[in-house]
Parts: C-alpha cells; structure tokens; sequence
DNA sequence: GAAACTGTGTGACCTACATCACAATTGAAA
DNA sequence: TTTCAATTGTGATGTAGGTCACACAGTTTC
C-alpha cells in the first residue's frame, strides 16, 4: 500500500475529509527514510516536525542524569511519535526518538500541522481525537505503573502487543515497564 | 468573578471566540454545585459530562480489586475534570470523580461538546490544544513515576502545586504519589 | 461530655525489585 | 570461520517501600 493510502485509510477513521482537502493534507506531509539504530529527535535538538509511521518501529524515551533510558512509547505503522511539549512549546526536546528497525515515516511540521488545522476544520478534528486518544492511553498506562507490579504489566504489555516481543530488544520492553532488564528476564523465566 | 468571565478568561488563552460565539459556547454549560464529598461521576456510571471547575479541588480515582485509591488528577479552579475515556467511548465510567472541598463546576456533556466543536471551528481549537495539555502533562508524570522514587515525587508535588498541601488529606497525597500513607508520613518528617 | 469517626504518626517486619558481578549466548562484521 | 560487540541469564546481596498493628490526635454526633 501506499504512504498516501495508509495514511488517507488511518483519518478517514476518525475525520471526513473530501478527496481535494485530503489530496491537500496530504501534500504538508514529506516521506523519508531511517536506518535502524538511526537518531530522529536527539536531546537538546529543536523539534521541528512529528512522524506518522508508515514501516518499522520506533521509540520514544528519556535519559536521566544516570544515563538509564525511559522509553514513553513504542511508535508502530500507523501510530504517531514526536516530542510533544517541545513541538508544541517550542523548547528544546528532553524526549529522543529513534529508530528499533529500518523505518519509512511521514513528516509534518508544527507549524503545517497549525496551518492545516486552521484551514481544514476536518483535519483539527483527527488531531484533537488523535490527542485524546493519547490522552487516555497514558493515563490508562499510569494506573497500570500505580495498580500493577511488573509482571503483571509485562503480561499487559505483551497481550497488548505481541509482536513487540520478536521484533523488540527485552531491555527495550525492560525500560518500557520501568524495571531493570535483570528482573524482567526472571520474570518470563518463571 | 462570575462563571462566565471565568471561563471566557480561560478559553481566551488558547482560542480566540468572538463575543457572540462565546455566548454561544457557554450557552451550552450548565452550573452546579457540590458539598464536600460528594460524588460526581461514580464507578460504572454512564458518563455524560466533563466539568471545568469554578471553585473547590475535585479528585479523579481509580479504585482496584482490593479496594485500594489511586488518584489520577486533583482537578483545581480552571482545570477540567471527568473519565474521558468513557465520555469519548460510551463505556462505563472506571475512573470516578469526587469532591474534596465544596466545589462549583460548570458541566458541559459530551454531545455538546461535539456540536460546539462542529459549529464553531475555534472552539474545536481549543479543546484540541486543551487535550494536547493534558496529554504532555501525563507523559511527564509518567516519567516520574520511572525516574523518580517517591521522595522526589513528593518535593516535585508540593513544588508544582503549594496550595494542595493545605487543603488535600495527607492519604490523598500519598494515593496520587503512588505509595502508602505510612511511607508518605516518614518521608517527610526526615 | 462521651462516643464514634477520620486523619495521622511510628515501630517491626516482609517483599519486590535494584544493583553488581560474571557467565553464556547470539549475531553482525571481517 | 573467527572475532568482537551486543544481548541475555543467573547468583548474591542491598534497599525502598509495603503491610500490619497500635497509639494518639482533632472533629463531628448524639
């Protein structure tokens, strides 16, 4: 499939767009390619754009003064990824992004997600159910980290998204859950 | 103030209405008001509203099987409170929402709010970046949840919100933080 | 002014998970 | 195929924070 139809296929869920507008949303948007391993956010870097993912799997994390690695979100085809508060503020990225896997994305900058916002009411639609759906989903996660201990969330995770674990290093799914890569393989091994 | 320049001060941050069209929006918004303890959206509720908050501090919670509070959001004078995801999704409420002090809200149901966001394209505007808040805001909470242990997660509370200590129970606290109301107690008597 | 309730402090003990250290395995590169 | 790095497994030990138990306020209720 292509990048216009995946992407044409994942708004038309959420928002009606005639052909010319999405033809018109369609082209703010700039493809582009990653090597796995390959830096899309780096910390300290000024956030220009956010990533619709069309193939490959990325991450989204944070480095503490320890220099242990949080990683927020896995990103997968169809899902969105950027730092947020700096695309949104202006100010520099704490969060990184970066690719698991090779990866093919779509870009929009800020200011052409704005614009579009501003001339299509339709396409601020998708973005604010977008957002909301984020929204819960991260608050859906916080009660997991309050409610659950980490097998219990290890076993959400992988009933959520069973194809992580193939494809996604165990200490990456370790820093996901917010326990140390020791304890998360003594948990799968009992 | 009146409710109505409240929330007109409020919306005007983010959104820019015209005089008409915000009494059209606010048209839509009913006032009430509740004693301490009481509650406003409960555990399997249907959900019909959110509600911004006037005066008072409202607490969002989950209660699990044993019986045991976590609280996702104190909701203070300008914020908006409800189980989002239940209003966007139709499902029965989980998270329920009560009052920790008398409070007035202005309630303003889910319906509404899609037909305000279709008639009126600032309005959506507004909600969108409202959510987009709300969205950042969890993230860096869950952040601290992974980066922090309870004793930073304490400091970071009072820092950011001062008033909450005077008003909100100790327990309260200690449920929002994720940890025991024992734990809280010595942490900060040393 | 008892009585009952809600909120808080504090000690003793327990457990989930972190950390450190090193071995084993896999996998990419040469 | 050999080599080097990255990833994973596993034991020993440390610790933050949970749980239970009980004491001691304030505050509301009759």
């Amino acid at each position: 499939m292509q990048p216009k139809e995946i992407l044409k296929e994942h708004v038309s869920k959420t928002a009606s767009l005639t052909d010319e507008q999405f033809d018109y949303f369609f082209s703010h948007f700039t493809y582009k390619t990653f090597k796995k391993g390959q830096t899309i956010i780096g910390e300290g870097d000024k956030v220009d754009c956010e990533y619709f993912v069309l193939s490959g799997y990325l991450k989204s994390f944070f480095i503490n003064d320890d220099m242990k690695m949080f990683i927020l979100q896995f990103a997968m085809p169809t899902w969105w990824a950027s730092d947020y508060n700096a695309l949104y503020s202006g100010e520099r990225a704490t969060i990184s992004l970066d690719c698991i896997t090779d990866a093919e994305v779509l870009c929009l900058t800020g200011q052409d997600r704005e614009k579009l916002c501003n001339e299509i009411h339709a396409s601020e639609h998708f973005f604010r159910w977008r957002t909301n759906k984020g929204y819960v989903a991260a608050q859906k996660r916080l009660l997991s980290f309050m409610n659950n201990n980490a097998k219990r969330r290890y076993e959400e995770l992988l009933a959520q998204y069973p194809t992580l674990y193939n494809v996604v290093p165990k200490q990456l799914i370790a820093s996901y859950l917010g326990v140390s890569r020791e304890t998360l393989s003594r948990l799968y091994h009992s």
